[in-house]
DNA sequence: TAGGCGTGGAC
DNA sequence: TGTCCAAGCCT
């Protein structure tokens, strides 16, 4: 790894200002919000931004919690209503797991959100991301938490590269290793490289001149050389099972009592062997079921 | 560790 | 158009 030239006593104040005064205005951000549902906000919240940009998650989320404000009334759903109410958030086995976790959450936890990193890496769809963005964003303590754009933010304002490589363990050491000591300023920390990485240090066209750390950053101060040549691609979704899968998932949630005759199931699909598959996939992950004829949505 | 896994907006 | 990208997780 490049040596790191910004003593980390730098970074956190710097950050914690511009964050003060340039930080975006997000729902589970406001006090209000923790107010109302506590750490299960932050958790669905977590749940539904991986991988969804903001702007999309930000209507659901609300209505989410509105119609399951805590996790042992959401424990009570059935995964078909689940999936439905995720709609087209992308990604829908994080909506099963979702369901999984509250209801761990109500039969482990007595139905409170655990603050225990091990606790919460225990449930389902929580990683070393989320379990640590919960721990420190709902409850305040100190841990490394390290999502794409923190990443970023170091590949670049310390390591001098334009684009960081495949998330790995030693991630969150060289994380910890910046934090803060206060629990407080630990948590903007994690908070400010986040909102950088998000809105500043964005992966295409950076807005260098709006950085507040631009004077100490490697990568600038080499020329932003494009190191990038090592990325791993997103497969080509044209054409591809996970498409057939999403629209077999659409038919479900759009048709009546969520379900439909097998033989009906996407039937203009141009690749039936394709389409099968899919349905086949769709019902090993649990997020359809097919019965007498018929596939809906998992009850 | 690499590959699979939705959806839609930006360029 | 096609490509990239988005607060990752699981196997």
């Amino acid at each position: 790894m490049p040596a790191i030239s910004t003593p980390p006593s730098d970074l956190a104040p710097t950050l914690a200002e511009w964050y003060r005064s340039d930080a975006r205005d997000l729902p589970w951000r406001r006090p209000e919000f923790h107010a109302q549902f506590g750490a299960w906000g932050t958790l669905v919240s977590e749940f539904m931004l991986q991988q969804t940009p903001v702007t999309r998650v930000i209507p659901h989320l609300e209505a989410w919690l509105r119609r399951w404000p805590t996790p042992t009334s959401m424990s009570r759903a059935t995964p078909a209503e689940v999936v439905l109410q995720w709609a087209n958030l992308g990604y829908p086995r994080r909506a099963l797991w979702l369901h999984r976790a509250a209801i761990e959450i109500t039969e482990r936890h007595s139905g409170a959100v655990p603050r225990d990193v091990d606790a919460l890496l225990a449930l389902s769809g929580i990683g070393d991301y989320t379990a640590r963005a919960v721990a420190a964003f709902a409850f305040g303590d100190r841990h490394p938490v390290v999502d794409t754009n923190t990443r970023r933010v170091i590949a670049r304002a310390l390591e001098g590269r334009s684009h960081p490589g495949p998330a790995a363990r030693s991630d969150l050491v060289a994380m910890r290793a910046l934090l803060p000591e206060s629990d407080d300023e630990s948590a903007v920390f994690n908070a400010a490289m986040m909102e950088l990485g998000a809105t500043v240090c964005t992966s295409r066209a950076p807005k260098c001149e709006r950085c507040p750390i631009s004077a100490q950053c490697v990568w600038i101060n080499a020329g932003r050389p494009d190191t990038g040549d090592g990325r791993r691609r997103q497969a080509r979704y044209e054409g591809s099972d996970r498409q057939a899968r999403g629209a077999v998932l659409k038919a479900l949630r759009h048709s009546d009592a969520g379900e439909l005759p097998l033989d009906a199931v996407i039937h203009d699909w141009p690749d039936a062997v394709q389409r099968d598959r899919a349905i086949d996939s769709l019902i090993a992950d649990g997020l359809a079921e097919a019965a007498e004829h018929m596939l809906r949505l998992p009850r």
